[in-house]
DNA sequence: TTAACATATCATAATATCATGATATGACAA
DNA sequence: TTGTCATATCATGATATTATGATATGTTAA
């Protein structure tokens, strides 16, 4: 193993069919970059709790103030108002203020879609 | 507002409009309930790592053995495998075993849908 | 003023996730 | 057989995220 250095993988890794190469240098053409995928990660994240995703799926349907999340979900006034802020800071939701009130809706129709499909693929 | 009956936090919260409680108990009848919110988010929290993004990303142009995309992304064969087995047990990506190697593609289209939809949200 | 209410922020302990080194498996060739 | 390659799994320390209690801000009514 010793004369066998792996600081250069691309010699001893998948040479059975020589296209490997130009399928490789092909593929890395085409995707975003690096911090594209950081931005687009942090913002998938945000899909990834539950408390969140029932935020979204009311939005979803009207918008609504936070006492009518929390009431609506049975979470406490701390809990729904962090994750609005997560939410808000992600550019998921926007809200206007009505007096005292906070009235919550989601940005646009991308966040509705990209829950409507994820639905759709668990249930299938 | 005559006679206030309800024994729970209904009754002092957001009652400037009579309509709030109207309204929560109509949303609350139209959203999925606790286990597909679960297991909805188990799914998002897929989306929200960037290494598994690039392989998702890469995916959506064409199939590819492991150790192609490990020479795409630069990234070591055990993070990659890693990745892979979290996108398999998530129904994200599939297999097929081609001799010593296994090839891989997305799911279905929902996968590279959702992908696309949160792209154009980033990017506008 | 003051009090009550709706909402926001801060601090934190419990829990989850990450990349990666070590190691295992399974296929093929010599 | 034995060795090598392609891939998978396990274990782990570093880091991130969670819900929530305590507390702060801002609005309205009395």
């Amino acid at each position: 193993m010793e004369n066998n250095n792996l600081e250069n993988k691309n010699d001893d890794m998948c040479e059975i069919f020589d296209s490997h190469e130009d399928v490789v240098s092909r593929v890395k053409k085409r995707i975003p970059d690096e911090s594209e995928f950081s931005e687009l990660s942090e913002f998938f994240k945000i899909f990834g709790n539950p408390t969140r995703l029932k935020i979204i799926s009311l939005l979803s349907i009207e918008d609504l103030c936070v006492c009518d999340i929390c009431e609506a979900l049975d979470l406490n006034q701390t809990t729904v108002s962090n994750q609005l802020r997560i939410l808000r800071a992600n550019n998921i939701v926007k809200y206007k203020k009505e007096g005292k009130m906070a009235r919550y809706s989601l940005t646009d129709l991308h966040i509705e879609m990209i829950y409507k499909v994820g639905l759709e693929h668990i249930l299938e």
